[in-house]
DNA sequence: TAGTTGCGATCTAATTTTTTGATTTTACTG
DNA sequence: CAGTAAAATCAAAAAATTAGATCGCAACTA
């Protein structure tokens, strides 16, 4: 006739109903109170009644009586509830005790230009939050998909839908030359531009740089005299010969002491970002750092915007 | 649309499918292992998805991705699914340990009768269990639906669908009578009886012996000469006197040192039962006690039982 | 001692939730 | 670019829950 009622098809709102019951002594109070009709309460306690095996509630001379076994019942659902309500909660989250290891994938750019603002402010915020630094080296998306890196930060610009991305700025390119170049003092043109003997950063892996891209779209080509993997160390090659770099402009002014620069007369920009995948996307954490370096990032992000605009 | 689910109605199961896709990384898996199908474990990981505003699992690269949120509730799931678990299951009782209060009513017969065995019992099995006795006199049942008493001990017959009970033994009644009596060497006839002066026990209250139930029933009446409350010092007033008096033969036992005793011609006994209500019926301890009390007086009861078979 | 009342139990029908089975979408993989 | 494995989604079916009405019982009322 009446199946077994399993354990587990206890819901939190049957268990509140219980508390509810035990608190009024009364089902005709306990529904008013729940806003649902004296017959469901009935119905919910006595689903109870067969879990635990035990009447729960007893009428007695008008009274309702409360058997043993239901004081001991409400007293550890009343802890369940409230347990499982914080943990439906959402967490809360406090950069000042979070401890936990925090992987970005990036490239020299982004070491130089972003994770040291990033850093001082974790050494400030967010003491206990350790910060890991790996190469994203061309295969920054699938590091993120294999969970080697929590967060992506670089040019990247695939627009795949399992990826998030939230853009930082644009960085336009510029040219760097010794100060002896001849043409050092003049704004040069796409023409002079190609004339000249180019020292190339390939940044490794199979990335492209937007401005090769650009000329490649003009069916033009440079004349590579020098290829190297990263622009760390360009400054010394670049100064006393006639090789030009070109590189976004943020980054020129960290490898550029002592050299000229000159802008690029290639029409195009670079654009950094963060990229994460649905995993991390609510993490607290994860969105407590993504906010923070978006905001670190915030004046350069208007400057390009206005240069830009 | 979709209208929001509240945290209430997940119940244990959704938290036990959310183990298991946990477990295996894989919806179809724990479909499996639960006996369902792979869509019902979707629609459940979703309701689970909007009450923790999270999306729990994800999928990258064929692979089903945890996140850090999820590791932590499926963390306290488990913990609050076990919790839930030894909630529903029966009480362990054990008798050494339980230290609650149990409130026995009860009258002069069962305190001397009944009581003194429990006591000990107690004390060698359940030695943290505190007795107390309570007086019954007549209104025992009252007692027990104010929840005053536990336990009713005594010769109790209303049989009312809201009391539980069960019978002890059956005690025939005797009569007592000095040594000296002309009547006390000569099994009594009914007239003999009648004819005599009856010291009647009243035992306080609206309480009416089996014994006197049936000779009103009889159409006959007792010659009471005195009325007592109670049988303590029912010696002392026999001794010496032409008095008679019927009391239950166990109980005679206790209280005629020095008298004689002979069969009461009115064909009756009384039955001494527990009685006690709904919300102790489950409870352990009280099944505990009842089945203790129950086994002390098995000897009595096969005694009677043969003797009134 | 009947009439009334309060309150949980119970019944039926309505409603909502959950499950199923089939199909689609997604994100690789070869 | 077709093939595949697995989750998402949809419509229909099944099951659980709720509402509304009524019952039963004990307790008060007069």
């Amino acid at each position: 006739m009446t199946k077994p009622v399993d354990p587990l098809d206890i819901d939190f709102r049957a268990l509140q109903v219980l508390i509810w019951v035990h608190q009024f002594r009364s089902f005709t109070r306990a529904a008013e109170e729940l806003g649902v009709n004296q017959s469901a309460v009935s119905y919910t306690i006595n689903k109870l009644r067969e879990v635990f095996q035990d009447p729960l509630f007893v009428r007695q001379s008008r009274r309702l009586h409360v058997t043993q076994r239901c004081e001991d019942i409400v007293q550890q659902a009343k802890r369940l509830t409230v347990e499982f309500r914080q943990l439906t909660a959402p967490p809360e989250f406090d950069p000042k005790t979070a401890a936990q290891k925090f992987v970005i994938a990036c490239n020299f750019y982004e070491r130089v230009l972003i994770i040291p603002d990033i850093v001082k402010t974790l050494t400030r915020e967010a003491p206990n939050l350790e910060l890991e630094i790996i190469d994203a080296s061309g295969i920054g998306h699938e590091r993120l998909m294999r969970n080697e890196a929590d967060l992506l930060i670089g040019p990247f610009e695939r627009s795949d839908p399992q990826f998030y991305r939230r853009d930082l700025y644009r960085d336009r390119y510029v040219c760097l030359l010794d100060p002896a170049h001849p043409m050092a003092d003049e704004p040069l043109s796409l023409e002079d531009y190609l004339g000249l003997d180019h020292v190339l950063v390939t940044y490794g892996g199979q990335w492209r740089s937007r401005y090769l891209i650009e000329l490649e779209r003009l069916g033009r080509e440079l004349k590579v005299v020098l290829r190297v993997p990263s622009p760390a160390g360009l400054e010394q090659l670049v100064r006393g010969s006639n090789l030009v770099a070109t590189v976004p402009e943020r980054l020129s002014k960290a490898v550029s002491a002592g050299l000229r620069t000159i802008a690029c007369p290639v029409e195009t920009s670079v654009t950094i970002g963060l990229v994460w995948t649905a995993v991390n996307h609510r993490s607290p954490v994860h969105m407590w750092v993504r906010d923070m370096i978006y905001r670190l990032n915030s004046r350069t992000r208007t400057l390009e915007d206005a240069q830009a605009g």
